[in-house]
RNA sequence: GCCCCGAUAGUGUAGCGGCCUAUCAUACGAGCCUGUCGAGCUCGUGACACGGGUCCAAAUCCCGUUCGGGGCGCCA
């Protein structure tokens, strides 16, 4: 099926709509259609099927399909190869009197690339379903053996083994589908927030100040003056309120230099961002549930049959979600006998037990201002605790978010209650000094996220290339 | 920053003072068999992180170095 069309502000010309995809269009949702669905037909590119599309095919047809060697068997009278791309795996039958170079592909290692032409056999009975009868295999690139890591080896490698590795790790279809999982998320928490009037924003990741101290921030030499990696976009997305962009949001890297050694933080980690003026902490808060549960709502839809067959079924969870302030937790935990002190942060053994009380996500409110950064609007009548919330998952934290101080003269005091100089933050603190309007925002850790929802046991599997205490290669 | 733990073939492991010229699986190579599909069978290749020490004897015990895993703190 060739479709024409123009969606909003691109062109695109002529494309071809691939054959299993002509039942599920939606209309009226135009960049989702532009992801999933649109091929460009033009232009003089590979002719390929993909692996996954080859069912839709029709029985006999001639086809093209590239993809990595992952094992291949030598018989008698006939040799099978099994082709693997990101979307599934295909037997290729070589008969010997079909093809022409048998010995060269005697001699190929495993994970070399392909292109195989030849007949499509719809029923042919082998494991993968379909398979070809190959006319002509083309040796696009060999791979050297032995390799550093298995694709398919019945043995797990250590994760150090598969990070040094990593361009093998996610051949493997269950490790590939964790970013294509994460690209979707991303997607789906975009659509959202684009739905309700954002702008999407983009702050230095140099900067020459700290965002909330400047003790976990990496060093940089910046020509003649040193400088930092920001460690998140806060103060220049608050800065963006008084600048009449009304609401934003920012998708990019976070870096924070602390030595930290747990399987739930990464010092360089892409944080989602948002900041909305004349709005609260509540509007925050409907915000973020939403924007999550669109996020794994677009997962459901577009990974959602790949991830059943790996036996992960993902449920929408409903919104709102479930909140609980600071004083119910420390209330809750002295019921079960365990003891937290009014003004400190909870340990993970707390937030364990109070994660009992909920199914999945929910929110933590109104924390105590000594455990809040400066920025953080206190309760007004009640000013031990902030307009502030987590989000939870269980132990895990996701996000963190609150209203934020709009007024300068609060702001400084709150400054010098931190023990923080304001003269430090002038650029940032004259941005309240012409007229700001209250706001509230909050910061996503797309990799936390994405490591509860697929349950992975550590966040760097949610990373293509983690950095962390001691890791910055590859 | 504090605390625990680990490092044996390409990969994952067993062994934890002499029985180790080191086990098993997988990978790789050779052969046999075979429309195979976690293929099967036979044979083969391949490793004790590095440096010092203890001991008649060290993969094994001790110290250091390097690399790695995890918990806490901190956070997203």
């Amino acid at each position: 099926m060739l479709i024409s069309t123009r969606i909003g502000p691109w062109q695109v010309s002529q494309c071809r709509l691939l054959p299993s995809h002509e039942n599920k269009l939606k209309p009226f949702d135009a960049l989702w259609f532009i992801k999933n669905f649109i091929r460009p037909s033009h232009g003089a590119g590979m002719e390929r099927t993909l692996i996954r599309d080859l069912k839709g095919r029709k029985d006999g047809e001639e086809v093209t399909a590239y993809g990595w060697l992952q094992e291949s068997r030598k018989l008698k009278s006939v040799s099978f190869l099994i082709l693997r791309d990101h979307t599934g795996i295909l037997q290729v039958t070589l008969k010997p009197e079909n093809i022409g170079n048998m010995d060269e592909l005697a001699t190929l290692n495993r994970e070399s690339v392909l292109a195989v032409r030849g007949q499509l056999k719809l029923n042919a009975g082998a494991r993968s379903g379909v398979e070809i009868l190959a006319t002509e295999v083309k040796i696009l690139n060999r791979a050297e053996s032995p390799l550093p890591l298995g694709v398919i080896d019945p043995v797990e490698a250590d994760f150090d083994t598969r990070l040094n590795n990593r361009f093998i790790d996610t051949r493997k279809p269950d490790k590939n589908l964790i970013f294509r999982v994460e690209s979707s998320l991303l997607w789906g928490i975009r659509k959202y927030i684009m739905s309700q009037g954002f702008v999407e924003v983009h702050t230095p990741k140099i900067v020459a100040a700290a965002t909330e101290g400047g003790a976990d921030l990496f060093r940089v030499q910046y020509f003649e003056k040193n400088a930092f990696l920001n460690q998140s976009p806060q103060l220049y997305k608050e800065m963006l309120m008084s600048g009449g962009l009304n609401r934003v949001f920012e998708v990019g890297p976070a870096f924070r230099a602390e030595e930290h050694n747990t399987v739930r933080h990464l010092n360089e980690f892409t944080s989602i961002d948002i900041e909305m003026s004349f709005a609260d902490h509540n509007d925050a808060m409907s915000m973020l549930e939403n924007a999550v549960r669109s996020g794994i709502r677009e997962v459901i839809e577009v990974n959602g049959a790949e991830l059943r067959e790996k036996g992960k079924e993902l449920q929408l969870p409903e919104v709102p979600f479930p909140r609980i302030t600071y004083r119910e937790c420390i209330t809750y935990l002295a019921s079960k006998g365990i003891e937290a002190k009014f003004g400190e942060d909870f340990s993970p053994d707390h937030l364990r037990e109070i994660g009992k009380m909920f199914k999945d996500f929910y929110f933590i409110t109104e924390w105590p201002s000594s455990v809040r950064a400066f920025y953080t609007m206190p309760k007004p009548g009640d000013e031990e605790v902030t307009n502030s919330y987590d989000l939870q998952y269980g132990e895990k934290e996701i996000t963190s978010g609150a209203q934020r101080v709009h007024d300068p003269e609060m702001l400084e005091k709150r400054f010098r209650q931190k023990g923080l100089d304001p003269s430090a933050f002038e650029f940032y603190i004259r941005a309240f000094r012409y007229g700001m309007p209250p706001h509230a925002g909050w910061g996503l850790g797309l990799e936390r996220l994405l490591m509860i929802l697929l349950d992975l046991p550590n966040i760097r599997e949610a990373t293509l290339f983690p950095r962390d205490r001691t890791r910055i290669v590859p």
